[in-house]
DNA sequence: TCGCGACTTTGCGCGAACGCAAACAGTCGG
DNA sequence: CCGACTGTTTGCGTTCGCGCAAAGTCGCGA
């Protein structure tokens, strides 16, 4: 199989102003994958064999309860690094991964990591910086779901999709991966009845602009006083 | 100042059998030092300049929305890693340390951080591994707050202090350090009422006793089964 | 083009849990 | 030993958001 092209990641955040050596040490030992809509790219509870870096598109991280009940953890975005479970200590991954979008997504086996942190000094403190963020951001997901309304929970589930994976259109930025109210209410804790009133509240108001599996935000501004409980201030 | 003795930290977990000139290097930027009850070790926001191992006594982390209303994190067991937001590539506390007991804390300077990664493996294979179960028992928090009722996140939060942190009397297992239904409340995302109340009516059915700042589980195995929402079974 | 399935909207009733308020203990300090 | 303070219990009214149910709509595939 011929080595990955470094033009591949040379270009991402965390990679930049890296040496082609460097790079290359990158490549070595990964595998490029394609993952249609709704394809599952590694199964809760599965052993942990590989870890992976999403190139393009965007994956879903979903936990699933005994009893069944879904919540969507994040949305991995462009240039991220995800299933990375193994690294510290698991053997099994805790979480699905589902493409939301198609995605290109790059892939390597645990056995090397010690050898790409020795390598790659850069990785492994990008490693650490996403694992901090995440635990940072999980933390204060569970700060709002102790403390705030649902309806304060859902404007702030639609704004970071916004910021994360916004695409601006003439009606107003909108979410550019297909996302259902179900989805929404997975993430906020909720149900999809609820997501749905309250965005139709805010479509008749003039926020968004909802569709199917789709939601355009018109008014960022209002929307964060909404998250900050403060309507017209 | 004298180098603190290889005894203090031998003894850990995390640290058995590492052989003497690594504990050394770990105890050699380290100091130790004493907090009474209440007491603050770090403040959130703070600029985080050290990162803490806790030798014994028990620490609450806890976290404080702009709007006031605060969370408890987790509570930090002898032999943990805390404090380590720098690490991570922070440059502030996310959240603030309270001594929930009397504590002994083992301080290095964030500079420290390096070196020791590279002269103890064991060091810093324990860092990631502590990270890695704290990110994923926070994620089992977010699902436990989005798909459970209060009785149950209660239920099992009282089981996890006991486990973590239970010592045995004749009339059950009790939680070793004060703790108020405030706190119990401000773990679960509830009220310090609906905690009260419902920790009454397990007292009415022989389940736990209560105390001033104390909880006595007198039948874990159906407080078990509360906690996974089938009273009896 | 038509039909079906997936997604969304909306109404209605209910119940869990909150918020307020007041009374009730332990504990510690003087 | 007493008083004040901090923590706990309990009652009551209210509300937020769920659960169920049914209708509506969009888009894809046959």
């Amino acid at each position: 199989m011929p080595p990955l092209d470094r033009s591949l990641i040379a270009g991402l955040p965390a990679f930049a102003g890296l040496p082609g050596d460097q790079l290359d040490a990158i490549l070595a030992r990964a595998r490029s994958a394609h993952f249609a809509r709704d394809a599952e790219i590694f199964g809760q509870d599965e052993d942990a064999t590989a870890f992976h870096l999403l190139l393009s598109g965007h994956v879903r991280v979903v936990r699933t309860s005994p009893e069944g009940h879904q919540v969507i953890a994040r949305y991995i975005a462009e240039g991220e690094l995800f299933g990375i479970a193994m690294a510290m200590g698991r053997t099994t991954y805790p979480a699905s991964a589902i493409a939301a979008a198609d995605c290109v997504v790059l892939t390597w086996p645990n056995a090397a990591w010690p050898d790409l942190q020795a390598r790659v000094p850069a990785f492994g403190a990008s490693a650490w910086q996403t694992i901090g963020t995440r635990l940072q951001e999980t933390q204060a997901t569970v700060m709002e779901m102790a403390t705030e309304q649902v309806e304060q929970r859902i404007a702030r589930a639609v704004l970071r999709l916004v910021q994360q994976s916004g695409r601006k259109t003439p009606e107003g930025i909108e979410i550019d991966f297909p996302i259902t109210r179900q989805d929404i209410a997975e993430m906020t804790g909720t149900t999809l009845h609820t997501v749905s009133r309250l965005l139709s509240g805010w479509e008749q108001q003039g926020l968004v602009r909802g569709g199917r599996q789709k939601v355009t935000v018109v008014d960022p501004h209002a929307l964060m006083l909404i998250a900050e409980n403060r309507r017209k201030g």
